[in-house]
DNA sequence: TGCTGTGAATTAGTTCACAGCG
DNA sequence: CGCTGTGAACTAATTCACAGCA
């Protein structure tokens, strides 16, 4: 499980949120607007203006009232808030289908994610090369790290493996790691996981294919609830 | 947003649960264990006893009290409540790095999801094939959705033009979406869509990286109050 | 006795509603 | 005015705690 001990009062959802925040305000620069009211964010992002204006609020004052927030300064004040004011870097183990699918993903550099090692242990794979990284043996993690420095893990191993893997990046100087691995990892309570599950999102979605149609339609439109 | 439409009373992180539950149940299985008690399914997965013992209780009773649960029968229950009792069809649109590794992916099959097209809009693409799929245009969705009658599509192409596919996606009768692209959905309200945003994973966990001192931090001085 | 199933209590997260500032 | 920032109200989700059954 997540071991949270929520030190500081912000709910995890508020920091998920930011992440999709910064996306639009990047936007909004692009096109050159220069600042942006809660209202309008709402309709860019499809959340809550209230909401938007709780989550900004765990952090400070960032707007000016009657006119709304200026979109380069909330975006830089909500890099500084997540860390990705400056590059983060994040090791990669795991250089199967997924892996090397994410080894091309555009959206970490964009956000300062640096992708600085990609790890495997099967012989063949190590050596070769993918988007200019060269895959290094996993056994080489914790000397390789003590150069890296990295904090952050990126696990698509199998799920077998998974456990031993989680234990080495530990060991490493990892303090967390995003696992795309169908299994529930042990951890010391210090070091932070998110599961990435494509069932268990499938398995949500699936749920959803009918019952919905029925139990809406069993009801008259003036009982829904929103 | 996610539209969210709680009709039924079953809370949504309960179904991602079950998905879990589902997949210590198979091992259990696999190791040939006939019953399992609340407890036992808590070290397995992390998940609170009571938590699990409540998550059941919104479909009714399953297990033998003073016993456990019956690991088969359990399985049985859980997979015809989320409806992967039998083959549930699934769309993939976008065959690019990410998409063609979904394609790969053994989970799908396991779990009863079948992956019965793969789509995208590149002429260069069309006509390959991924494992065993051949590329479709995806301007045949509609007309190809017609004969697979598939109501679980995943999204995997890029943010710019991934509104315009919801909305054809939308058109061919898909019902539940699960979206890997970087942007806000907008899609009739009984339609579901679920994100899985790499980028909002890797903000939690970057925010997580140190540092206790962070409010004070990222406040400006004349914001600070204590 | 050893477990389940579930109301009650608790904790977490969201949204309202409005005072107050620019 | 039109907006923010935030207590208060509300809603959702989790965990406790225990009655009751095999």
């Amino acid at each position: 499980m997540v071991t949270q001990f929520n030190q500081s009062r912000v709910p995890v959802p508020t920091l998920g949120r930011l992440a999709t925040y910064l996306r639009v305000l990047m936007e909004l620069e692009r096109a050159h607007v220069e600042t942006v009211s809660s209202a309008e964010m709402e309709r860019q992002t499809g959340i809550n203006a209230a909401q938007f204006r709780k989550d900004l609020s765990y952090f400070g004052e960032f707007g000016k009232p009657g006119v709304g927030y200026t979109v380069v300064d909330l975006q830089d004040r909500i890099t500084r808030i997540l860390k990705i004011d400056r590059r983060q870097p994040v090791i990669l183990v795991g250089a199967g289908n997924l892996g090397s699918a994410l080894v091309g993903y555009p959206g970490f550099l964009e956000n300062q994610m640096e992708l600085v090692a990609v790890f495997d242990n099967s012989a063949a794979k190590v050596g070769t090369v993918i988007h200019n990284l060269t895959i290094q043996d996993f056994r080489n993690v914790q000397e390789l790290n003590q150069q890296l420095q990295a904090r952050i893990a990126i696990l698509a191993v199998p799920a077998a493996g998974v456990q031993r893997v989680a234990d080495d990046l530990v060991q490493s100087g990892i303090k967390a790691i995003l696992n795309f691995a169908p299994a529930t990892l042990k951890v010391p309570e210090d070091i932070v996981v998110r599961n990435v599950s494509f069932m268990q999102e499938l398995a949500v979605l699936s749920y959803h294919t009918s019952s919905r149609l029925l139990v809406a339609d069993t009801m008259p439109p003036t009982a829904r609830k929103l």
